[in-house]
DNA sequence: TTTATATATCGAGAATTATCAATATGTTTG
DNA sequence: CAAACATATTGATAATTCTCGATATATAAA
């Protein structure tokens, strides 16, 4: 981890929804609904059920997800027509090393 | 630590200069000169040096670490007209623990 | 008590981020 | 292939943050 991935993280995290999206995504289970195709949360929640729960914006949360995507703290996994998004336990953990 | 509080460290940590700070702090005695006046750095490192430091002006400076600060992040100990600051490991480790 | 030094706060303009509606792209299904 | 659905991107405006110089406050030294 370098100073300026750390920084990247630290924007994506300097907002109250993406904090709590990542609070969300610890267990999806009890904070999404169960999934109607894939019946595991293997890889995490769909686009649609997070921006639903955070209410906002498709587009800004989209933007969100791809912006965490992109700095490492999620990862996505498309499945058919839905992406999935995950924590990266291994940046995260790389974050807090840094931090520490 | 509560999602508000997350949030605010996060702002902290969404700028350069400011995770700069966070890292150099961790070893005053390696990224700044000795203190004239106090002969160690227990209280950490006086504002000047770090603005000095930083490059950035004296104002965005002491906002920075005045912000730092209310956050938890940083301790702020006065010693005659000097202000010395440091890490508040406490509040890191709390950071940690909600984000992990 | 004046002067010098260190830090904090204020006010303002520049830069960045937030957020949305609209639209585009990608994927499945009829 | 056309329609429907999920997600991504674009373009625009509002809101926030960045950053500075100027000024205020606090403390020490002369």
């Amino acid at each position: 981890m370098n100073l300026k991935t750390a920084t990247e993280i630290g924007k994506c995290l300097s907002n109250e929804t993406r904090v709590q999206i990542m609070e969300w995504l610890k267990k999806p289970e009890i904070n999404f609904p169960p999934h109607e195709t894939l019946k595991h949360f293997n890889d995490g929640v769909c686009v649609t059920y997070i921006q639903e729960k955070a209410g906002l914006s498709q587009s800004t949360v989209s933007t969100y997800l791809t912006n965490m995507e992109k700095c490492g703290l999620l990862i996505s996994t498309r499945h058919g027509k839905w992406s999935y998004l995950k924590r990266n336990e291994k940046t995260i953990k790389e974050y807090i090393e840094f931090i520490s």
